[in-house]
DNA sequence: AAGCGATGCAACCGCGATTCC
DNA sequence: CGGAATCGCGGTTGCATCGCT
């Protein structure tokens, strides 16, 4: 039993929009509005087209803010630093993108961003392998990697880093201060989850967390407002779950602990059995489990990845053509204030 | 000039989350 | 409170265009 459909998918109009069906749409919408219900909305236009294809027509390319094409350098950087720090997690980083959609974001970091980086991975990795005509797609570069693989791969070695200090860093860029207070809130968010701090915290007194997310809207709102108590009250911020952030402001909040907070704590506890089997070269693990992870065999090549990242971030640092995260984040569509 | 693979982008699809009744 | 309806997101597909041979 599957789903029922949202339309006729029969009758409904597939395909490229018309410019006769663009300006209906355009036009009513901004006469009246959504009328907050798209799956009613082509009815009442009278155009044969599915309400979830006039919303994706209307989001990505009939809105009257919409920029298209040319990304510049600066948004460059900012949807680079904000992949590496939350993932494909379009929307949100489209948020921070003012009049760029999120399939704007997705597409132009499918076909060019993502070979701009890997691209530079193929020449980098090809010169040190000499006589190697090896090709990231072919099977056993990262490019074999999910996007959801490379991201947590990534997670997995800004907690290992944090985890032990000591290690070479392989985190590709200089953290600025926000995110290095993030990456100590995830030390925070470890240590809670152990049991028995977990059951400390319970018994320390009433804790609360507001969930601000996932938008970093949110956190912007929080950091903007000068008047605001929370903007120094930072170490208190925990990051739950990538993008979404929890504010610990005293009491219950381990009773209201968010669906996004659960979620990383079980992520939490499914990269550290991971990281258990590897390190105990354990073969028993469940079949399901050894495919989405597959990547960790590889984990040296990846650390090898990585670790080119890394330098080549610096090296870039240090040009116009900067990758680093620091300055993007400084970047005044943030508006994050220290 | 024709063929063909690569590329870019609009649009679709499926599914989890949220809202409504 | 539970199920249906809807929203919104991320991944994928299809097709027009480009550029190389």
């Amino acid at each position: 039993m599957g789903r029922a459909p949202c339309c006729d998918k029969a009758n409904v109009k597939k395909g490229p929009w018309s410019p006769e069906e663009d300006a209906k749409l355009k036009n009513y919408i901004e006469k009246y509005g959504t009328g907050g219900n798209w799956i009613a909305l082509p009815q009442k236009i009278g155009i044969k087209r599915c309400g979830k294809s006039c919303r994706l027509r209307w989001l990505n390319y009939l809105r009257p803010d919409i920029k298209h094409g040319g990304f510049s350098e600066e948004e460059d950087n900012i949807i680079c630093s904000l992949y590496i720090s939350i993932g494909s997690r379009w929307s949100v980083i489209a948020a921070q993108l003012p009049g760029r959609t999120d399939n704007d974001i997705k597409n132009y970091w499918n076909t060019r961003l993502k070979k701009k980086l890997f691209g530079r991975r193929k020449q980098s990795q090809s010169s040190r392998l000499t006589g190697s005509t090896e090709d990231p797609r072919d099977g056993n570069g990262m490019d074999t990697l999910s996007n959801s693989a490379i991201e947590r791969l990534q997670l997995h070695m800004e907690l290992q880093s944090l985890q032990n200090p000591n290690n070479i860093s392989m985190w590709p860029c200089k953290l600025n201060p926000i995110q290095e207070r993030i990456m100590q809130s995830i030390q925070l968010v470890n240590e809670s989850s152990n049991p028995l701090i977990m059951q400390h915290v319970l018994n320390d007194g009433p804790q609360k967390v507001e969930l601000f997310g996932p938008s970093y809207n949110c956190i912007q709102q929080k950091y903007t407002s000068p008047s605001n108590m929370l903007v120094n009250q930072m170490d208190n911020f925990i990051n739950v779950d990538g993008g979404s952030l929890a504010y610990v402001t005293g009491p219950d909040c381990i009773k209201q602990t968010s669906m996004e907070f659960q979620q990383y704590l079980a992520f939490q506890a499914e990269i550290d059995q991971i990281s258990c089997n590897k390190r105990a070269n354990s073969i028993s693990v469940d079949q399901a489990q050894t495919n989405e992870f597959d990547f960790f065999k590889d984990m040296d090549s990846a650390k090898d990845m990585m670790t080119w990242w890394s330098n080549e971030f610096e090296a870039n640092s240090a040009s116009s053509t900067s990758w680093d995260s620091s300055n993007v984040l400084d970047h005044q569509q943030l508006e994050l204030k220290y």
